[in-house]
DNA sequence: ACCTGAACACCGTTCAAGT
DNA sequence: ACCTGAACACCGTTCAAGT
């Protein structure tokens, strides 16, 4: 399988991880076809040998990000198996985390960069394996008396999107500094979650 | 100040309903300052008299989204003055539908498309508005005991963070159809809303 | 199978020039 | 002040051709 090759053999792969670069450095907007293939040392038309548009490479890139959002996501979940509610938090926490620490990588994955998410199989099932984990911790809450009774899928949409939004308008600068002059992203985070967990004295 | 005029007198604003209206028909991906031109009816360099570059554009037709969405948060909640709970319900359902029925509008306001928000006033200001009235819904919803003692403005970035999460991961077909096949997003919206509201039987 | 180079239709932005 | 047209450096994508 490995032998001679044009230029590295994966080239495929080469590409997505220029690509993952380009958007660490320069943003969504600084990411084109013609740069990936140039810092992966190939003329701009070689990535359409493995890519058939733009979208694709998009779609590759968000896989990966995906990936290891979900990697992330089980590291700082399994150590607390037998405390739920330390998962909760913990997984909660990898999730913002990520989120801004890999801003352009969060923002094709979630922003409508990729425009019609369900044509890259490969795309759906990594996003699909990361909400089984978030349902995972989820149900695992709920047994322990953590979160309430409810359809766990349902609760597990709204404690992600509970995440999702406040980092999302964390991100896009959309959060009062009124709020951010008081409270740190943690705190804030940490506060509506706290709002979910039953036994809570605010609850 | 109405005389004679090149084209219309006003083509900064033919220039963004111009923009608006192609961002709905062909998306983020579609906008272009040289269609926008064309659809004005001026050459493809006019619009640099009236705007420094693409992205003082988006953020002029962002402005003019966050004027809409204050507008329709506002008719939604106003006719509730004396319930709180129903001007929460109301003002929560009217930002879903303002994210539904304008997503491409809603994308630039909120997902990274303008780059450096802070550099538009006019956009920091219509977005900072339409906070505080989601802060004013919030502040009487405490008042009233439907919603738990708090920060106002903190509980405020709860709410509309859960909001805008689940709204914005319908948008982008990361809902599991698990859920969505169960689930309206109407109902996914509220059963995240009613958790967070004192004296729901299961908080 | 994998890659190159020329070509095409599009971009955003600048600038000299016209009214 | 407001607009045009040519020009420049970039795009994404296609295609004939080379190995």
């Amino acid at each position: 399988m490995a032998s001679k090759k044009y230029h590295h053999g994966d080239l495929k792969n080469a590409l997505i991880q220029a690509g993952i670069k380009i958007l660490a450095k320069e943003g969504v907007g600084g990411l084109s076809l013609r740069k990936v293939a140039k810092k992966a040392g190939v003329s701009h038309s070689a990535p359409y040998a493995h890519f058939p548009d733009k979208q694709s490479l998009i779609a590759a890139i968000s896989t990966e990000g995906f990936k290891q959002l979900y990697a992330e996501l089980d590291a700082a979940v399994s150590p607390y198996a037998n405390d739920p509610r330390r998962q909760l938090e913990a997984g909660a926490w990898a999730y913002v985390q990520f989120a801004m620490n890999n801003t352009d990588t969060f923002n094709i994955m979630f922003s409508g960069v990729l425009e019609k998410e369900k044509d890259y199989p490969a795309f759906v099932e990594s996003s699909r394996k990361t909400f089984e984990r978030v349902v995972d911790v989820v149900r695992a809450c709920q047994d322990a008396g953590v979160l309430r009774p409810a359809p766990a899928e349902l609760l597990a949409v709204s404690v992600w999107g509970q995440l999702h939004g406040i980092v999302s308008l964390a991100l896009e600068g959309q959060i009062s500094h009124v709020v951010l002059d008081r409270f740190s992203v943690r705190e804030i985070v940490f506060s509506a979650l706290n709002q979910m967990v039953l036994g809570n004295p605010l609850s």
